[in-house]
DNA sequence: TTCCATGTTCCGCA
DNA sequence: TTGCGGAACATGGA
């Protein structure tokens, strides 16, 4: 489930359970979600404890001394910490043993993400030329009508461009751009300056309130696009038809009348 | 059995 | 240079 709010999410969870306590050991139960060689991870963090963590869009970084641990959980990471071996969830690829006996699993069933060490993660955003966070502090209007100012193209791409904006994913683009009454495939080149900041404010709040509702434990309210991605459904705010397409190779959801 | 999936990357083409 | 469509990756669930 990972897009920000989530990786945020996974973020907390790290900082609640799993800081500054010695990392006895690291199992790798498939390499494939390696990004780094095996003995290279095993080396970089057996022995070691984690101080920190930080998120940049959906990449999370913790902080291992010399090193840093990366995350980046594809379309199925999971994070799971238990004690002893039974809570050890199904697609393990990555179990960080610490030396009170909790456990903390890297969960994947696609495994499509990695899981690996980096020395910075500045230097790491900069060389996969990540865009800034719409959650950072620096992240403010002037600076989105920059980002957005001489391009082309469907919106709903810009948002899942990760090198223009990074940590935006597939709901809550559609989410974002619903609230706004944005249709998802509307030419960036058309925006007006109202339509720009109405994106801006409602991406930001979309985000902000997934943390605040799933930190504790709730899901979607009904209102939500993402509680009505059924072709026909009626939308929540205007009660018209909820349509489907596809933006940017991504299934997308919207409202014929109201997302113009 | 077939289709679909909250992500990313690479290739070809305009 | 920018943007887009399509395919590939790996796997389970409806």
């Amino acid at each position: 489930m990972p897009e920000l709010p989530e990786v945020e999410l996974y973020c907390r969870y790290v900082a609640r359970h799993a800081l500054q306590q010695r990392i006895t050991s690291v199992r790798v139960l498939d390499e494939r979600i390696l990004g780094v060689r095996k003995a290279v991870l095993l080396r970089a963090l057996t022995g070691r404890q984690l101080t920190r963590v930080r998120r940049h869009g959906k990449h999370l970084f913790a902080d291992a001394g010399s090193t840093w641990l990366h995350i980046h959980f594809g379309m199925s990471g999971d994070l799971y910490w238990y004690q002893g071996d039974a809570g050890q969830p199904r697609f393990a690829r990555v179990i960080f043993d610490f030396e009170d006996g909790a456990r903390l699993a890297y969960d994947d069933m696609r495994l499509f993400g990695v899981v690996e060490v980096t020395p910075d993660p500045d230097a790491f955003i900069t060389e996969h030329r990540l865009g800034p966070d719409p959650l950072d502090s620096a992240f403010r209007l002037p600076l989105f009508r920059r980002i957005v100012t001489g391009r082309r193209g469907a919106v709903k791409s810009l948002l899942l461009s990760q090198d223009i904006i990074a940590g935006m994913g597939n709901l809550y683009a559609d989410e974002a751009l619903y609230r706004a009454s944005i249709h998802p495939r509307r030419a960036v080149d058309t925006l007006s300056a109202a339509e720009v900041k109405a994106i801006f404010h409602s991406m930001r709040a979309i985000l902000k309130e997934a943390i605040a509702f799933k930190s504790r434990g709730g899901d979607y309210p009904g209102r939500y696009l993402v509680q009505h991605r059924e072709e026909g459904d009626r939308c929540p705010l205007c009660g018209g038809t909820i349509q489907r397409t596809v933006v940017f190779g991504r299934t997308t959801y919207f409202c014929g009348r109201h997302q113009k």
